[in-house]
DNA sequence: AACAAAAATGTAATATTATAACATTTCATT
DNA sequence: AATGAAATGTTATAATATTACATTTTTGTT
């Protein structure tokens, strides 16, 4: 199984098909265990947007949906991302305006997300030790952080 | 004359006018330094924007432009705004869709922006350590950053 | 000053992203 | 089966952003 929070590895060629069997488990699991649904519509957006390592807008989403099921609609797919989000199953990549599915939903994670403007890949690297010291460095200012959002573009080593 | 980079400071009350007259005469530094142009639009568009340290969106400030010039367009607006953050003078806040004065342009730098999601006042706070952090981590994995998206949401100290 | 080229702006249309409001259906529990 | 809560369907619209092309203004050259 891919090692969690591990960037090279999913950067690498890998068995994607397991990488998203992971991701599947790992958000029935996390379901069952907050006591929420993942619906037939739920799980596949999520496996929709798990495809690929790449970022997916919610409209992309919906084209493809509707492939499926043609009578979609946008709010469809909001819905189910902000369900998904909530759950920590997927993340939104605010300077894109769009989603990638989260491969360590299991944890709790403080993370940044490496974008490859070229390929526009995108994928999560362990960052607890910049949320700790801007934290921190926030709070010495008076400021009560919540929320941070942290997202690094470049050129992964394919593109590069 | 404000220090700049120095957070605690804006947050406190302090001279706006000093403060903004500031911005503008960096603005103006700025531009001739790199042979562009602040046109009238650009330098109103940018007063505008610096009125408060609130971050604002396009629409709104394509409202309070129109109160000048009725027949100004939503295009007039990101014109305008293009050019100010191509020349370091304005940050868009990528994950409320906004924008604020930097107050920094003067200096090459890298910052964090707190977000107050109570006042929407929002201020940029020095962050080299983190850039040069991740920066170096990222190259680490092969990855060749280029520009990171660095906001931390929270309340101030006047808010919380 | 006259001109040409480049830059900026005007104008109209439209693309993209996201949400609100309310009706209906499905699900879990009794 | 009846009920209430959650999820989904449906319609409409809000909010954000860009494209394409016409016109005007500015700049540099003659």
């Amino acid at each position: 199984m891919l090692n969690n929070i591990d960037n090279k590895a999913v950067q690498q060629p890998h068995n994607h098909k397991s990488c998203m069997q992971h991701a599947l488990q790992a958000a029935e699991h996390i379901c069952s265990q907050k006591g929420v649904r993942l619906t037939t519509i739920r799980k596949r957006i999520l496996e929709l947007i798990c495809t690929s390592h790449k970022a997916i807008g919610a409209y992309e989403l919906l084209d493809l949906f509707k492939l499926e099921d043609p009578k979609a609609k946008p709010v469809t797919i909001y819905r189910a991302l902000d369900f998904l989000m909530e759950a920590g199953l997927v993340h939104k990549i605010e300077s894109l305006n769009a989603f990638i599915g989260c491969l360590q939903a299991e944890k709790q994670h403080k993370s940044v997300i490496l974008i490859c403007d070229n390929c526009k890949n995108a994928y999560e690297m362990d960052a607890t030790a910049v949320y700790d010291n801007l934290f921190a460095l926030s709070e010495s200012m008076q400021f009560k952080p919540k929320c941070l959002t942290l997202e690094l573009h470049g050129l992964c080593a394919s593109c590069s």
